[in-house]
RNA sequence: GGGGGCGUGGUGAAGUCUGGAGUUCACGCCGGCCUGUCAAGCCGGAGGUCGCGGGUUCAAAUCCCGUCGUCCCCGCCA
C-alpha cells in the first residue's frame, strides 16, 4: 500500500494535463450509462471531472462501472484526454477534458441516499441534520464551510498582523449567575459543586490585560443556555479581543480593519471605513432599535411639533402625558384596508395602542380615519415633517417613547426591503445607557458590571441618563457583537457594584478574586467580541446561523444525528453525586431521548 | 411561558378550505434497452400507519380535540 491513492485532484485537471496518466479518488456524483459507454462524474473536495469507461476497450472497468451507484467512493486510473469536438462542457471547470478509465475500483460502496446530494430540492432541515455528513457534501454546506474557514483565517491574519497574541482561556470556569443562564458541568472530585461553561471569556481576558499581554485575541467558543432563535445556538463562536492602554476608538478601528479583511475575503469588496457611528439615543430616535438596518430607509420622524396643540384628543392626551407622536413615511404602499390593519396588529403586538395611517392623495389631501380630526395646518406640518408626497402612506404611533420606538421599528422592518440585497451596511452604535428602560419603566443594567460608565457619579445620581463606554457593531440590522471600555480602577468597580445593588459582601464573595486582581496595577483596557456565526451567515446570504455551523442543534437543543441530549446511567450520576429529576430519572444513554420535565439535576 | 406556520411512498410538492377508493406530478430506487452523455434518454416495476392518539361522521389525509417533532416570532439572550 505504498502507492498513493490519488495523483491529482479531480477539479484541478485542465486541458494542459491532456496525455497524463492520473489516478483520481472521490465520490460518484452521477453515472450516465449509455450501454456501450459509461460516463461518471467523479467529485472530490476540489471539484468534479468526467470519467469515461469504454466496456469494449476495458471490460473489467466496464463491469465495475455497471454496478456503481451514486456516492460510491471510488478510485479511477486512466489517461487525461481532450473531449471530442462538440462535447466540451463550458459549464464545468474541467469541461475541456475527460479521463479515459483504465481501471475503476470501489473503495467503499454507498447505501441508497436519504436525499440527493445535488441542490435540486430543499430538503427538510431535520433530514439534513440527521445525515449532516451527507448534507456537507452538498454545494451549499460545502461553500459555507469554506467561507467560514476563510473568514476565521482572515481574522487570524488581521489579528496577527496587528501584533495580537492568541491566548486560550478555560472552558470550565466558575459560575457567575449574571446575564444568561450558565451551562453547568458537575464536578466529580468535588461532588455537589459545578463548573460553568463560559458565556464569554470576559474576566479571563481582563486578567490577561492585568497579566501584561496587552493585545489578546481568541476564536472563543461561548455557551449561553437561553432559548434558540435563527441567530442563536447554545454554543457559538466569537472573535474575542482585548487591548491594554486602549480606548474605544482603538477598538473600533481594529474591528474595522478585521471586517475589511473578512469582507474582502468572502465578498471581494472593499468596505469603506470608518463605519458610520450612531449614538444609542440617535439610533432609537431614528430607527426605534439599537441595531438599525439602515438599508431600509423610512427613518422615524418625531411629530410632536406638528401636533403641538392638536385638537385630536387621542394624540393630545399622549403628548400632554409626556408621550410622543412619531411616524414613518412608508412611501407608495398602495395598501388596502386589510393590509393596513395587519400593520396595525404588528404595532399592537409591540405594545402600541394602535397604528394611525394617512395616505397622501394626488391633490395633497389626506385620506385617513383620523383625517377629520386634523386641521389644515396640522396636515401640512405632518407632510412637511415626513417629506410626504402624493401616494405616500404615513404610519403613526402615539405612545410613550419606550413603546412608540419599537412598534415603529417592527413595522419598518416588516415593510422594508433593501434596494441592493448585496449591500453591507456596517455601523457602530455607541454610548449605550448604563441602564435600559423596560416598557414598564423599570431600569435594568444594559451591560455586564465591568463596563466603564462615562461618570460613576452620574450613574448613581441620574441612572436613567447615565451613559457607558459600551458599543455594538451592527450589520444589516443584526447585532454582530459588542464591547466596551472596562473599569480598571478597583474603587470605581466597587461603586458600580454598589449602584447595581451588589453589596460589598456579595461582590467580595462572588468576584473577590477579580477585585483583588484589579489592585495590582491594572492598565486601562477595552475590547470587543464578534459573533462569527452571525457574521459568516450574513456574508453568505444565509437566513440562519445553522447553515454555517457544521453540526448545529434544533430549536429544542437536540442533535438529530447523535440524538443528544440523552439521559445518563444512574451510576454515572452517582459518581457525580447527582440525582436526576423527572420521568427519565433512571433512564440510560441511548434511551428514547424524551427529556424529563425539568430535566435538571440536583446536587445530592 | 406565549403566538403563528409546517408534518402526505426515500426526497420535494399538489390534494386539506368545500369529507367520498392512497389520487397526481417531479426526483430518487429496482429491472430492461441504448456507443458521446452533461441533473442523459426511452420502456417497465416496486415503494404509503397521509407524524401519533382520540373524537365527529355511513365515510376522515381533509373537520374537531390532544400530543410529538420542526421552523419563525414575543418573552429570555448582563
Amino acid at each position: 500500500m505504498g502507492e498513493p491513492v490519488r495523483s491529482d485532484r479531480a477539479g484541478e485537471l485542465r486541458a494542459s494535463d491532456a496525455g497524463r496518466e492520473v489516478r483520481l479518488a472521490g465520490w460518484v456524483a452521477s453515472r450516465r450509462d449509455l450501454g456501450g459507454v459509461v460516463f461518471l462524474v467523479l467529485r472530490d473536495a476540489s471539484g468534479e471531472a468526467q470519467v469515461v469507461v469504454d466496456p469494449q476497450a476495458v471490460p473489467a472497468a466496464g463491469e465495475v462501472a455497471k454496478d456503481l451507484r451514486d456516492e460510491y467512493c471510488i478510485t479511477v486510473s486512466g489517461t487525461v484526454r481532450p473531449r471530442p469536438d462538440g462535447t466540451v462542457n463550458p459549464g464545468m471547470a474541467t469541461g475541456e477534458i475527460e479521463v479515459a478509465a483504465a481501471d475503476v475500483r470501489v473503495l467503499s460502496p454507498s447505501d441508497p441516499l436519504p436525499f440527493q446530494i445535488d441542490d435540486r430540492a430543499d430538503v427538510d432541515e431535520v433530514r439534513r441534520l440527521q445525515w449532516r455528513y451527507l448534507d456537507l457534501r452538498r454545494p451549499r454546506m460545502k461553500a459555507n464551510l469554506i467561507a467560514r474557514s476563510r473568514a476565521v483565517s482572515a481574522m487570524r491574519r488581521s489579528m496577527e498582523g496587528q501584533g495580537f497574541l492568541e491566548v486560550e482561556t478555560p472552558t470550565l470556569i466558575r459560575s457567575t449567575p449574571e446575564g444568561a443562564r450558565d451551562m453547568l458541568v458537575p464536578s466529580r472530585l468535588r461532588a455537589g459543586s459545578f463548573y460553568a461553561l463560559p458565556q464569554s471569556p470576559q474576566l479571563f481576558k481582563q486578567l490577561l490585560m492585568i497579566g501584561g499581554v496587552e493585545r489578546y485575541y481568541q476564536i472563543a467558543r461561548c455557551y449561553r443556555d437561553e432559548d434558540f432563535r435563527s441567530d442563536r445556538q447554545l454554543e457559538f463562536a466569537q472573535l474575542d479581543l482585548e487591548g491594554a492602554f486602549w480606548g474605544r476608538d482603538d477598538v473600533l478601528a481594529t474591528l474595522e480593519s478585521v471586517m475589511v479583511e473578512v469582507a474582502r475575503e468572502l465578498r471581494g469588496v472593499e468596505l469603506s471605513t470608518p463605519f458610520p457611528r450612531l449614538t444609542y439615543r440617535e439610533a432609537m430616535a431614528r430607527y426605534g432599535t439599537d441595531k438599525p438596518d439602515v438599508r431600509l430607509g423610512m427613518e422615524i420622524c418625531d411629530l410632536g411639533g406638528a401636533f403641538a396643540g392638536t385638537g385630536f384628543k387621542a394624540f393630545a392626551g399622549v403628548l400632554d402625558a409626556g408621550g410622543v407622536v412619531r411616524g414613518i413615511n412608508a412611501g407608495p404602499l398602495g395598501m388596502g384596508r386589510s393590509g393596513l390593519d395587519a400593520l396595525g396588529d404588528l404595532a399592537k403586538g409591540a405594545g402600541a395602542k394602535g397604528l394611525a395611517w394617512l395616505v397622501v392623495e394626488d391633490d395633497g389631501s389626506l385620506r385617513s380615519p383620523i383625517a377629520k380630526f386634523l386641521g389644515d395646518d396640522e396636515a401640512a406640518a405632518v407632510k412637511e415633517a415626513m417629506g410626504a408626497g402624493p401616494g405616500d402612506t404615513l404610519l403613526l404611533v402615539a405612545d410613550t417613547p419606550e413603546i412608540a420606538a419599537p412598534a415603529l421599528d417592527r413595522v419598518r422592518r416588516h415593510l422594508g426591503e433593501p434596494d441592493d440585497p448585496d449591500e453591507l451596511a456596517f455601523l457602530w452604535v455607541i454610548d449605550f445607557p448604563v441602564f435600559e428602560k423596560a416598557p414598564d419603566g423599570s431600569l435594568a443594567p444594559a451591560h455586564h458590571p465591568f463596563t466603564s460608565p462615562h461618570d460613576v457619579d452620574e450613574m448613581g445620581s441620574d441612572p436613567e441618563h447615565a451613559l457607558s463606554h459600551a458599543y455594538d457593531l451592527v450589520l444589516n440590522g443584526s447585532e454582530l457583537g459588542s464591547g466596551s471600555v472596562r473599569i480598571h480602577d478597583p474603587e470605581v468597580q466597587r461603586r458600580v457594584f454598589e449602584i447595581l445593588g451588589i453589596s460589598d459582601e456579595e461582590a467580595e464573595s462572588r468576584f473577590g478574586w477579580f477585585l483583588e486582581a484589579l489592585r495590582y496595577g491594572t492598565p486601562p483596557h477595552a475590547g470587543f467580541a464578534v459573533g462569527i456565526d452571525r457574521l459568516v451567515s450574513i456574508l453568505q446570504g444565509e437566513p440562519n446561523i445553522r447553515e454555517v455551523i457544521p453540526f448545529p442543534k434544533t430549536q429544542t437543543g437536540a442533535d438529530p444525528l447523535t440524538k443528544a441530549p440523552t439521559p445518563v446511567a444512574a451510576d454515572q450520576l452517582a459518581e457525580l453525586g447527582l440525582e436526576a429529576a423527572g420521568e427519565d430519572a433512571d433512564g440510560v444513554a441511548g434511551g428514547d431521548g424524551a427529556a424529563g420535565e425539568g430535566g435538571g439535576a440536583s446536587a445530592g
